[in-house]
DNA sequence: GTCTATACGAGGATAGAC
DNA sequence: GTCTATCCTCGTATAGAC
């Protein structure tokens, strides 16, 4: 519906841009479609539309939807693997050394409030099979050998060493993907994500595993 | 490629069903399908394959794939909200209160592990949004209270109650969530839903909370 | 109540112009 | 490197026979 004869130049439509640009914001993008519409469900299109590219360039670069998938599963995976890598080099008691770790994750998810999500629908509707495929060791693992030498040295109750480093990410990861649930709750802050909310997650989380964990007097 | 002028008698395709067979056959199709998929990503005619009916049968007694979802969705909140209803009316200190409902919801995750899977899924694709409408009573809110009374007395430490009451919530239900990535864990139990896997996991979530909440001495 | 057949639209992927 | 146009499959939903 452009008033006719109207000559408009220089058409804002082709952007020139390049790889350095393009392929990070496809990455954003994805990101956001497939964690909230998980690999199936998400639609090429909106992710290009939330781009602002045009669909074709999506395969241009990744080839498939699957590549693109696969490409932020390790954008997520690393962002979280990085936050254990920090605290592990430590010279820490056991109680300081986990929840350093736990506290690492926490503000790696708070930065990155999306990777918790992303695992999540991997676990439920990939059955976990691209983080065997792209070979991503175990986060639960990593939580689980500080537990160990936690109980060992008696800083920590007798637990089962698996089912604590389960739980511990559990306390950590639920609220994020269970946060769309939460703002519809009456009486509750309406924005689970807030950087507020998140501060008071990570403290009442750590908190939570402290005394948890720790041996009882 | 049946032989040729072999008379099949009674051709055993034409099974004569009611509502009271089909109808249950497909709200159990329909969980697996739904908590496997989640709602876009499933497939009508995979739910009725799991249900041996037929498709349409589907839109003949719920009218749409959303009515369908939806009807899942309640059967899925009656489960968990019931645990919580039975250790409701007791007269119980605040410590065993509490206590009771985690066992009972531990309880009834185990015997409908699919349960905590649908709520996740709708809280991340659906935004929580079939809940507002279906009128669920936040099963978040009846742990809450739970907790405030024990702070109020005493009997558990200070915290936030709000994220006490996530916290309590995530330990129950994201081991079934993170289930399938757990089972690729090299070194730990590839059956993570086993009878076996789940006791433990009651075990230790019950340990976990007692600890994370009682006030400490 | 159950089945088959099909209309109709949406989405992944590709070809080829610019 | 970016865009348009198109192919082809798949999936929801309906119509209508039995």
């Amino acid at each position: 519906m452009q008033s006719v004869g109207a000559v408009v130049e220089a058409p804002p439509r082709t952007h020139k841009r390049d790889r350095e640009v393009t392929i990070p914001a496809i990455l954003a993008a994805a990101e956001i479609e497939f964690a909230t519409n998980g690999f199936t469900a998400t639609r090429t299109e909106s992710i290009a539309t939330r781009a602002n590219v045009v669909k074709g360039l999506i395969f241009h670069y990744f080839k498939s939807k699957e590549g693109l998938y696969e490409a932020v599963l390790v954008r997520a995976y690393e962002t979280l693997s990085e936050a254990l890598d920090k605290s592990s080099d430590q010279n820490l008691s056991a109680t300081d050394a986990l929840l350093t770790s736990v506290q690492r994750l926490l503000a790696a998810m708070t930065e990155h409030p999306l990777s918790p999500v992303i695992f999540m629908l991997e676990s439920i509707q990939g059955g976990g099979e691209h983080v065997r495929k792209l070979g991503m060791p175990s986060l639960f693992s990593r939580v689980e050998v500080l537990l160990k030498r936690g109980i060992a040295l008696g800083e920590f109750r007798e637990m089962e060493p698996g089912h604590g480093a389960i739980n511990i990410m559990g306390l950590c990861g639920f609220y994020f993907c269970a946060a769309n649930n939460l703002s519809h709750i009456p009486g509750r802050s309406r924005k689970p994500l807030s950087r507020k909310s998140l501060a008071k997650h990570t403290e009442e989380v750590m908190a939570f595993v402290r005394n948890g964990i720790l041996t009882g007097s």
